[in-house]
DNA sequence: TGTCTCAATGTATAATTGTATTATTGTACT
DNA sequence: AGTACAATAATACAATTATACATTGAGACA
């Protein structure tokens, strides 16, 4: 990867990989689809424990431009989206709706559950400005 | 089989399998008798080491949903027993309206806007229905 | 008919990868 | 000195993958 951390700079460390990473992406020199090296391959060459690095990858992970995934790898994450048309936008939005409704029907929701499950997950999207994990515990 | 997993939601790829395995037989699309793709070639399509979905076979055949066989293949077991297929039902419901909610979410969709898009297309689904009570649009 | 071979299947175990929690170190400030 | 806090490291853990293995069944063939 050759990263260079100066270590004297008083910077911390995993900032300095936060940098020279989104300089690799914006320069092309790491594309969408490209595996960083594991946290203690890239650690191993930097000298530096491997917590720091996966330090660095979860910052870029929380923003998007990276993904880090146990026991796969990092890898860099495709580029944002260009700016979608508003008419484009809707359309996307109405066939994604369209697909909901159709997978509900399937699964046999009437109209009156599908409105309790909505009101209750669009309360808490609108609480947590996000959406909470689906449960997936047994039973 | 076309399963979709999502590698960044950081829920574990054989937990995903399981549920989405689950929906297919709560719903029928999968029925006592069918065989499951083989642990190789799901493993394929979804780019995912055949063992991960190993994993995910051998917990449905834990719990009896699936019938594993070593040389033979795996094969979908007596449907559940109603009020068990019914808690699956439910569970997949809430799963596929937080996947649509999310989806939705990332095209900058507002809940007005969703809940007018719903309200559109639920009065073609079902020409009774009126999904989304008005208070939702409240605060 | 028997059995041999072999490809396709699931299984078992260890290695690789990222994650979570806790401990240590360094630095600024009283 | 003492305290508080951030950065880094140590350790244990969980998910996924790599590799080698065991089982099954279908076909070849004597």
């Amino acid at each position: 990867m050759n990263i260079e951390i100066d270590f004297r700079s008083g910077i911390p460390i995993y900032l300095q990989m936060v940098e020279r990473i989104k300089e690799r992406i914006a320069t092309g020199r790491l594309t969408p689809g490209d595996q960083l090296p594991t946290v203690r391959s890239l650690a191993l060459e930097l000298r530096v424990n491997f917590n720091t690095v996966a330090r660095a990858y979860r910052i870029l992970d929380e923003v998007g431009i990276i993904s880090t995934q146990q026991g796969r790898g990092t890898y860099v994450m495709n580029n944002p989206p260009p700016e979608i048309s508003e008419k484009i936008r809707q359309k996307a939005l109405k066939a994604l709706t369209h697909r909901y409704l159709a997978d509900a029907e399937r699964l046999g929701a009437s109209s009156e559950e599908l409105n309790q499950i909505l009101k209750d997950q669009v309360t808490h999207w609108q609480q947590a400005g996000h959406l909470l994990d689906p449960e997936l515990d047994n039973e």
